[in-house]
DNA sequence: GGCGTCCAATGCTGTCTCGGCATGGCTCGG
DNA sequence: CCGAGCCATGCCGAGACAGCATTGGACGCC
């Protein structure tokens, strides 16, 4: 489980299809359908359902986008907030 | 940013040493050092202070070290819950 | 003051991961 | 049927990463 697998998994079930969301992340199709295979492996169960036009979240894949997304926000927020500590920092105390 | 790279973060603050967190996460101490150079890079900021005796908090190490927590903890939440989800679903639907 | 100790950082190497290319299998519409 | 569109898989090369060995610096002890 990384955060690239979740961000692959997020943008999969928001376009609905695998190229689609490839392509938003700057990616091809296989790397992120492994993602997601590989996710399913990870938890036991299958989170899309595999149709001729797309993947279709199942109730599973339902839960992990909830999830996911607050992951990943939560990890934004850390970087953002650190990062803004230190900038502070530094032009509080130019320098040593 | 990796999961991996907060669970070390986490494990060396916790710890106070790099190489006392290497031995609890099955690691050598090489690596380790790495992961937190690596984060204090991508940060911009320094997150230890380094001392003969080990490694001391810096004041961006303590708020990562917050928002590190959550996030690991909501991890290890989306995939106790998803696969509950699917053993349950699994034995309410014997087999199809 | 020199020496052994304890710490993190770094150079290096073998392995393993991972992304991209090409292709296969499946389903549907004409 | 045939072609198009979708995901899955086999394969390969580049890059990442862990471990080993070593360095470098700071203390404490005699």
């Amino acid at each position: 489980m990384s955060l690239t697998h979740l961000q692959s998994f997020v943008a999969v079930a928001e376009e609905g299809h695998v190229g689609r969301a490839a392509r938003r992340l700057h990616l091809t199709q296989p790397p992120l359908s492994r993602h997601i295979l590989a996710l399913e492996d990870e938890l036991g169960t299958r989170l899309f359902e595999r149709t001729p036009r797309g993947m279709r979240l199942l109730p599973a894949g339902e839960t992990l986008l909830c999830h996911a997304r607050r992951i990943l926000a939560d990890v934004d927020t850390a970087v953002r907030t650190v990062r803004n500590l230190s900038t502070r920092e530094r032009s509080t105390h130019p320098e040593s």
